[in-house]
DNA sequence: AACAGGTCCAACCGCCGCCAA
DNA sequence: ATTGGCGGCGGTTGGACCTGT
């Protein structure tokens, strides 16, 4: 429990950033109940944390969302809703804070604003009409890593130059990438499912019936061989499956 | 110039999940 | 199984700043 009668609250001075950042630079990330005694602060733990990760963390980007950011924004709230941390880390050098900040400024302006956005998005996407085999919905198992951002480990991983077969999660740690950044990417070349399950199919089916999909749709051979318990963790999130459905 | 209302954003608060004892 | 400490998250707040009258 914080002692909240003895700690200082409100805004930073410019010497508690030094000494904050100081202390951080030397002891690196974490421990933060340790931190205010190390800084010589009268901080509480998370006053200090949350100064660091939204304000003197290096690389933090200052200033207006970008239209890329704004759309990717926009895709991943409808995809993940106010999971402002998990958005946030698909955004460069922005803060959940910021992104937070941003989406409930976004609500308080003129609807108008944002049938424009959508519109301009709309525009610009090219919908594409290909033949794809559709997996069924259901719940993630809770062991399924994808959306925690943590990277899995597969018994067998053979890399290939083409990286377009090989799902993220099974990635290396230097160029694993969340499955979603690829799911909400743009590419040309990814606008086509590649495969499906087993990896039985590595070109989408022309003989079955055509589906409407937006251009991010994307199913990965994500299965090894050898570890049957890879298929019990395929499956499509019920909002996932929703975001692809959506017009 | 002065005031009111709106907007932005840094900071706080409470809750939750994880983990070790 | 329970409890307490900790990190992390999202919701909310309050003050500074901006804009219109």
């Amino acid at each position: 429990m914080e002692r909240s009668f003895s700690v200082r609250k409100g805004a930073w001075t410019e010497e508690e950033d030094i000494l904050l950042k100081q202390c951080v630079e030397t002891y690196g990330e974490g421990k933060w109940f340790q931190i205010p005694h190390r800084a010589g602060l009268n901080r509480c733990r998370k006053s200090c944390r949350m100064r660091w990760l939204n304000y003197l963390k290096p690389n933090i980007k200052r200033g207006d969302f970008a239209a890329d950011e704004v759309d990717l924004i926009m895709r991943l709230h409808k995809l993940l809703g106010n999971r402002w941390s998990l958005i946030a880390g698909r955004l460069p050098g922005r803060t959940a804070n910021d992104v937070k900040n941003f989406w409930n400024s976004l609500l308080n302006k003129k609807e108008t604003s944002i049938l424009a956005l959508k519109a301009q998005k709309k525009k610009a996407q090219d919908i594409v009409k290909v033949k794809v085999i559709k997996p069924q919905p259901r719940p993630l198992s809770k062991k399924f890593t994808w959306l925690s951002g943590k990277p899995t480990t597969p018994k067998s991983f053979v890399p290939e130059d083409n990286m377009s077969n090989i799902s993220p999660a099974l990635m290396s740690s230097e160029s694993r990438i969340n499955w979603w950044e690829y799911l909400l990417d743009d590419k040309e070349d990814d606008k086509r499912a590649t495969c499906s399950v087993s990896g039985l199919d590595k070109e989408p089916n022309k003989d079955l019936g055509t589906e409407i999909i937006a251009p991010e749709a994307r199913v990965w051979n994500i299965f090894d061989e050898d570890d049957p318990s890879c298929l019990a963790d395929f499956s499509f999130e019920k909002s996932l499956w929703d975001f692809l459905n959506a017009e």
